[in-house]
DNA sequence: TTTT
DNA sequence: TTTT
């Protein structure tokens, strides 16, 4: 009855359209993204550049579902820790269908990446919320249900020296 | 002001050591720990197989400190994620000193592996609690907070199906 | 045209049968592994414990696909760190489907956990090599490519100590 | 003498300076980055929100650090996957000190980030091919030693598909 | 189909 | 020393 094995993904890449969010009877956001992520390589034959893309459908729940609904758009390049789940459905037909997603629930990770510096310029941003350009970023914390930082006992050990690291380091470190 | 960045560590290895356990004020556990990984690979010229210990300095704080000093023993393997996290300190001539730890907080994961069949002859266990030989596999849950997968909202959508897939797969999925 | 995106997946689960290996027109070798990873978590209302089963669908090409056939059994537990890969396919219908499968090429890696069921009793060790307890671990390497370290450049520097579980450490380190 | 174990580093984070870059006598080329990440949270008893920035020393060999001289500048977000490892050194007075880096080997991963800081008035493309934006993106390839995605035998049964933002997937899929 |  |  323990818990066994570790099913993780991990993910760096782009939306291939707006987010899809929806909402369950509860209230809860789930947000569905199609990511790609491609790797190119030269063909060892013929010498050409060869490419890739693949295909990721990513469901989010909660907290980051709406964090996602607000900020990401197409064409938005986001890191994203989930883990992989395979569920059965039915078509039109009845026939039975397969689908592996990776999801993003209370446990994931889900951060925004590039920072939108565009200059305005971008085709990007088209969907955002108005009189914001990038800058608002989202709390895409890397855990929805980080409660300060998991470890407060330590606060009192650790110094608050190395907080941003401000201070001076020594000569002695070679950083 | 916006949380930016990812910080993760994964490691797979051995325990140098039994854990060092202490307790904070609050009666909240740390966990210390030495975990070695290894590399091998055969030597460029000369073609000799060499080998390389990397040893790790590993603190978990919480329930899966406890967990750690309850179940984990010199030679035990594990799995360990978590972040890394540099401190400063003074040594007894009062000179600045640098550790970097993996730190396994309330976001970070532990799961033992290797799940102690030994048929009992091992020499590992020795240290165990008695009348316990490996199968009180702890409750090394994949993170501290899961309040039940995240996701219960889901549920619902979810058929009851998949649920250890013991439902015969179509001959269609090859798998 | 430039490589953009990281698609990773790390599993630890077990094997739910004997791998299954097959060698293409070239000779290189393939293996199809069944891995459960499985997570289980106190249901919210109830109090009930759950749990849930995972199975993915692993294909492993080349040189760890070779160790996989010559070491792993069914109920292995192993370590394997590859990539999601989605391919379409027809059945003897005409319908296109998807499968989704942890692609474990020459980037990937894959590592045999727990590292000796020393029993005896096993239905396990029937594929080792004779005269071989769990000692005759696989040589699978943390990537079928390394070539010495990628970094002898720094061996130098590299002081030889910290090898094996035996050595002491310097008090001034907080081990 | 069996490979045991798993040492992996996963930074998604900005740099703080330019990167450091020195050759070997070989010729091989290394490059040292100061890598900020930061975790940032509201405090449980005053609300009130804190952070935390953690940096990271990283050491990079070979053609990713040749990339990271010629595409990375201070303030740059980048992905690195690599391992831990500490090594032992003398000060000036003779004294040990321990470091622990990040090494992104043969084996390790660079990516950059953010895909295009296009407003022109960063101190940033200083560095980058002339004549190309932010197209002009790093080989940052997932690994150094790829030689053409390690599983050709594939390549048939992989449809050319799913190339790129612009193509429809089939109705039956539920992207 | 695994594992606990 | 970064980033928001």
């Amino acid at each position: 009855m323990a818990s066994r094995g570790i099913n993780k993904v991990i993910l760096v890449g782009n939306l291939g359209n707006d987010p899809e969010i929806r909402y369950t009877a509860n209230g809860g956001a789930i947000a569905n993204l199609s990511i790609a992520t491609s790797e190119q390589w030269k063909d060892k034959s013929s010498g050409e550049p060869r490419e890739k893309t693949e295909w990721h459908r990513v469901v989010i729940f909660g907290k980051l579902a709406e964090i996602a609904g607000e900020y990401l758009r197409k064409g938005s390049q986001v890191y994203l820790e989930g883990k992989l789940q395979t569920r059965k459905w039915q078509d039109q037909q009845g026939q039975d269908k397969y689908t592996t997603e990776v999801v993003i629930d209370i446990n994931g990770v889900m951060q925004m990446l590039g920072g939108g510096r565009t200059g305005g310029e971008s085709s990007y941003g088209q969907g955002q919320p108005a009189g914001q350009k990038n800058y608002g970023q989202p709390q895409a914390q890397q855990n929805q249900n980080s409660q300060g930082g998991g470890q407060p006992q330590q606060q009192p050990q650790q110094a608050p020296a190395n907080q941003g690291f401000s201070d001076n380091f020594d000569d002695d470190i070679p950083f």
